[in-house]
This record gives structure tokens, sequence and C-alpha cells, in this order.
DNA sequence: ATGTGTGAAGTGCTTCACAGCG
DNA sequence: CGCTGTGAAGCACTTCACACAT
């Protein structure tokens, strides 16, 4: 079966809930009661877990260190992921410093900016800003696989190709552009106008029903 | 027909589009070039436009000036959406000093922060830090119609609920944190963790295909 | 008794394809 | 002829409902 994206999203989602529960030292949980936590619907639950083998245990529900384990192992986060952020700009150098990424899994390893003015400072949290023209050349030497673009929406397809050239096969974009990723690339998009656009539509039309 | 939330997010990338052909020059242009240039379908472009009026002309396509007027009132941002902050930390000072917001139609008026130490500072572009509690009465005075939500997951309902009482009736949620909108607000979330973790799965699962 | 895994039904979004207008 | 607006088809995601395992 093809596994979709929404999906995947849902598993992250799922993996950070087992995480409080584990902290919280519950041992096992049912499809229930973690979509009641989530506020999704417990069959959901249970086919985006089935995708990946069964899990569960009839009757009792799913332990959460197994769970927890083999979520972070389908994501991919058993291993550290090296990223770059491209652009130094207020975004670029609060998402450096964010402390919401799953700290083990992501290591933010610098910035990258076009602007001489930028370069050779450094985040409240010691990451340093690097010129754009030594990205490839950081950018192997450091392992980098994960790009985040901060960039002005001008910039964006030219800094996007330039990090494909450089080797990095996964990008997170927060221009407010429509890009191409090269061949190979996976690229993401959030836009932050957007969301907040949409919230000033669901206003102009009257308040939310049940 | 109802409008489906992915119809209006599109609209706001169609406006942004429209806006950026007017600064060109272009009078107008038909669903087929559009969706070149945003790599979307020209049925769905249609479509959605259709759900608000007939605003092509059949063997030219749209005019730019007059849909981007359109666009414009349907979205709700022919006025002024004044915004509150709530959380201070890295990514809500960024945000508040984000230039990325169609600065027409949005008006960042404060943050708020429940530490003490923070609180009495400004970012740089001069927004004031207020204290929590001040929140509901400057929600009033100010007419605050938008909050964001950047504070920790563990306080994020907490700050919902507050934002609910103070009378703001839209909130974008960055929290990591599955929450519940007070009646009558509309909540929409950005999961900046999720979005990372979805490329950490891509990559595991190997290249993206054609 | 409890709760998973899953075929089938339900719902919603996208794309096709074409009538009809300018 | 070019292009919109739209019914119908196609596809994808969600929810239901139940057989079956413990």
């Amino acid at each position: 079966m093809g596994i979709s994206d929404l999906t995947a999203q849902r598993l992250s989602v799922y993996l950070r809930c087992l995480e409080d529960l584990a902290r919280s030292g519950v041992r096992s949980i049912s499809s229930q009661r973690l979509a009641g936590r989530l506020h999704l619907n417990s069959a959901q639950i249970r086919k985006d877990l089935a995708c990946f083998g069964e899990f569960g245990v009839r009757g009792v529900g799913y332990y959460v260190a197994d769970l927890r384990e083999q979520l972070t192992r389908i994501l991919g986060l058993d291993r550290c992921h090296r990223v770059a952020i491209v652009g130094a700009g207020n975004l670029g150098m609060a998402l450096a410093d964010y402390g919401g990424f799953n700290s083990e899994g992501f290591s933010i390893v610098a910035l990258f900016d076009s602007d001489p003015a930028k370069v050779g400072g450094r985040t409240r949290r010691d990451i340093p800003v690097e010129p754009m023209e030594s990205l490839p050349e950081i950018a192997r030497r450091e392992h980098l696989g994960i790009a985040i673009l901060a960039v002005p929406a001008a910039a964006a397809q030219h800094a996007l190709d330039l990090v494909g050239r450089a080797g990095i096969r996964a990008v997170l974009n927060f221009a407010p552009a429509p890009l191409v990723p090269p061949p190979g690339v996976i690229l993401k998009g959030v836009d932050l106008a957007v969301q907040l656009e949409n919230l000033a539509y669901h206003l102009s039309r009257g308040v939310a029903g049940p």
C-alpha cells in the first residue's frame, strides 16, 4: 500500500504523544485513548500504524515503549539529521535557535547568507553564519542532509537549485514562492502568510460552527 | 456549495500571484497560464474562483486588477487585522518582526509573555512585550482580532483559553500540542517539528520519484 | 470483555472533458 | 478559435462496523 504524506505526518504526532506517555510512566495505550488525547478517530490511528506492521496487542492496545521505538525507526529519527538554514534574516535566525525540533533527531549545523554584513555572525545558541558560496563545500564536509529555506521569495528558486547541487536532498521552504524541486530533491512548503490570511478569511465569513 | 479550507488557502496563493502580475503590468491572465506559474491544474483554479462568482471572461481569461480586488475582498484583506503574539521567545519575537505577512492586511500590535524578565522589552521593529495579565484589556482596547500562539506546548491550552476569553476569535498555533478551541474560536495549527520530521521520513525511504 | 486489523461504505478533493460564450 | 464554467469521473482520505485474537 502507498503511504500518504498525511499518514506520515500523523506518525510524528503519535510519536510525540508516546514520548509524553513514556515520561508519565504509562506502559500501554489503546487506539481509543490515544485518539482521545489527539482529537482523532481511533480507526485512523490503527490504519496508520497497520501500514507498517502489526504493532498492537488485541485486548490490550499498544505498548508505549515498543511503539515509540518502532515509530522512531520508521520516521528515520534513529539517526541524527544535519540541517542547514539558508537565509539569516529574522526567521532563519529564530529557526536556528528554535527549541521545538526534536533535538535528538536534528542538529542545526550552520546558517548561510549572501549578505556579507551577516556573514561571520552567530546566533544566540552560537550557530555560525557562513557565506552562501561555501554552502557546497560545507554541505559535503558536514554531511548536511536537510536544508531550511528562509530567504525572500525572489531568491528562493536560486537557493533551492544551489542546495540541490550541493547534494542536499530534502528541503523545507518558508519562502512564499511556488518552487520546482531539482530532480531527486524532496520539497515541503510552509507558507505562513497563507495560514494567517486563512484566518482572516474565516473571520470575514462568520464564526466557527459546532 | 461549501468552500473548503484548501480552496481558501489557494485563493491566498492566487492573490499573491496576481499582485506580482499587477506589478509587472500584466492586464489579464488565463487559468492555464496562472496554473503554469503556480504548478497547479487549471480546472482547479477555475473551480476555486467559480465558488465566489463568475470573474472570468470567456476567450480572454481573468482581468488581473479586477480579480485581485475580488480576492482581496473575499479573503477579508480589505481591512486591517490587528494581531497579538502570545509568547515572546525566539519564534514569537521573529514572527513579530517577520516581513512576510501581507503588510497592508495585518498589523502586529503587541507581544505577551508571562515571564517578567521579558516584559517591558521591545522587538527590533519596536513592538512592545506586555505582561500576560494585560492581554484581556489590551485586546479590547486595541481591537485585536487574531492571536498567534508561540508558547511552549504545556502552556498552549491555557493561553488559548485566555485568548478566547479576551474576545479574540481566530488563532494560529505554533505550539506542538493538540488544542481544543473555545467555542466560537477558529484555530489553525502549524507544526514545524512535524514538517521537519516528515522530511526525515522521506529521506529514510529513498528519493523522490518523477 | 476488550481492543486490534481491515473490508466496505462514506466523504471530499482533484482532474477530465466538453458545452457554450465572446 | 480560445477560454471559462461545470457535470461527471476518478482518486484519496476517513470513518464505520465487525471478525477475530487474547
